[in-house]
DNA sequence: TCGAATCCTGTTATGTTATAACACAGTGGT
DNA sequence: ACCACTGTGTTATAACATAACAGGATTCGA
């Protein structure tokens, strides 16, 4: 058992069905998860933590294999673009999705104290953001929600 | 005259205005409005966009300072703790604030057409914010909320 | 079956953003 | 005079990201 989102979950299987899950969508749409894509998933979804692309790339490399950077981040940028992993703007790192399959404006929360990153429910905040915005006559097509604070954990430590 | 969240407005009166509020501020608190962290602020209002650190210095240079990369990243530093300027995180760039004096969590558009970064209201998004997060027992100390999309101009255009 | 197009990967090099570390100058207090 | 504090100058380097080109695999149509 580990933690995600704050809360205790099994770990091993949550890992299993996100890559199902991954694997299952990309069939479905036409998308080819590729050996190196699908290793750079399943460690983002093993170490489950916000990782820099180097750090990844660290990885790989321990693994044998001879990667260059472009290598993680063309892995990295496909797992973005179709949803199994996100960027945290903030911290130049990336994290796989934590609710893969559903469509959704990605909204994290940063501890501050002990480095965690969890995804958090994004509805009533991207509502807000699209109406404050549409006020303006602006369309949005994306967006970036990032908290940064002390996690449930972190707060009592400091208590 | 020139614009301001895809508003009309009179740039140069905003500038000075800007610059006294910070002045007003930094002897009110004990801040030191340096000649660096001055001109910087003052690039950036007169620029009135989002910059990257090593433009900034390009200016620097251009006025005949042997400014290096900590000069400007200290002064930014300064400005941005200090509500002068914010960080786009998503754009690695900075912008002047556009509500100086107001406490506020600082909410961005960036137009993906013209590149235009503009502050918008986030009272009703820091509250959606705060909310998801005070749910999952998260204490939010800051937030980061860039929204991308298409302009009024830029959709105009488009259409 | 040939070639063209497409997609993915390998590789080299480089561009861009940001900070560490140390020296030193000015200021204000004791 | 001395200290502590804050700000600056300078050198070097760390950390993050992409350009550009070559080559292999697959598919698809001629």
């Amino acid at each position: 058992m580990d933690t995600l989102g704050f809360t205790t979950h099994d770990h091993g299987h949550c890992i299993a069905q996100a890559l199902s899950s991954a694997e299952e969508t990309c069939a479905e749409q036409g998308l080819q998860l590729t050996a190196q894509r699908r290793r750079v998933l399943e460690i983002l979804l093993q170490e489950h933590r916000a990782m820099g692309a180097y750090e990844l790339l660290d990885v790989l490399r321990s693994e044998g294999q001879g990667a260059q950077p472009p290598t993680v981040y063309r892995a990295l940028d496909f797992l973005v673009t179709n949803g199994f992993a996100h960027k945290i703007e903030r911290l130049n790192a990336f994290v796989a999705c934590a609710h893969p399959g559903e469509r959704h404006a990605p909204a994290f929360l940063i501890c501050k104290g002990c480095g965690s990153v969890a995804e958090m429910p994004s509805r009533d905040i991207a509502r807000a953001v699209r109406e404050a915005a549409g006020g303006l006559g602006f369309e949005v097509s994306r967006m970036v929600i990032e908290a940064e604070g002390a996690c449930p954990s972190c707060r009592e430590a400091r208590a």
